[in-house]
DNA sequence: CACCTTTTTAGAATCATTATAAAGTAGATC
DNA sequence: GATCTACTTTATAATGATTCTAAAAAGGTG
């Protein structure tokens, strides 16, 4: 029961949708990107039943807060997340409209020589876009 | 009449809105980052009278397709567009929700080791997520 | 001016996301 | 195990950015 700790431990309640939820996102050998409604359909598909939107979007909310999910800004259109919480930058295929992981080793690393008066860097994202 | 050409040259009909647009956008020193939003309050400040959502919109769909604005990748809330269209990155403040330019000298190369078949890199951008 | 095409516009439609509020559930307590 | 309470889920409505529509207006050309 993996998951149920690993939620206890973050203060959320291991209902049915969440470990369903978790299923999906974690319980795979490869991290992901995706979007609130490709995870509905992968609800629909994997587990057969249906979970509310309103449910998938507060509970990859409440995952994203906690850090097991971080999200990708690639467009003002729709949220794209990542279960890989690692450091890492991106490449966007424009016509795919796909993500693609490039690792930090990939990118060599990123000096900021610029400050910004009484900020911090909180993170540095590196966004490749691809055309064919 | 700068901007008449300008738009004549780009196959748009230089109307009295898209003039008053380019005015507004191009007609100032700096170069700055708006949303639609911040735009149609400029334009009604600054000239008065009120264009269309549509038209803004309209128009800054075309500004940005001849690329004489570029689209900032920020979150999926709303579109963020540059008036400064040379190759360069931005620091996100995530308080002020505002964004800063980050100069091409300011980040050092950027070297994308990762191939991936078929595509081509279109762009590289740096987003540097600013906190307290 | 007359004609044709592009553009503007108000308003409706769309779509992702968020809010609401009622019903259900988990976990604690007895 | 029944009871209680806070948290969660859910259907549904609301919101807000963006896009679509179709009719009116304006630009450009001869
Ligand atoms: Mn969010
Ligand atoms: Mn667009
Ligand atoms: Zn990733
Ligand atoms: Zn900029």
């Amino acid at each position: 029961m993996k998951y149920i700790d690993k939620l206890r431990n973050s203060g959320l309640r291991p209902t049915k949708q969440r470990l369903q939820i978790c299923k999906i996102l974690f319980d795979v050998e490869k991290t992901f990107h995706f979007t609130i409604n490709e995870l509905d359909q992968k609800i629909k598909k994997q587990i057969g039943n249906k979970i509310s939107l309103a449910t998938i979007y507060n509970t990859v909310h409440a995952f994203e807060k906690k850090g097991y999910l971080k999200q990708i800004p690639i467009n003002s259109n729709q949220a794209y997340f990542d279960t890989n919480v690692t450091d890492h930058h991106h490449f966007y295929d424009l016509k795919d409209e796909k993500l693609i992981d490039l690792e930090n080793s990939d990118v060599g690393p990123i000096n900021i020589l610029k400050k910004i008066n009484g900020k911090k860097i909180k993170s540095v994202e590196v966004l490749v876009k691809l055309e064919d």
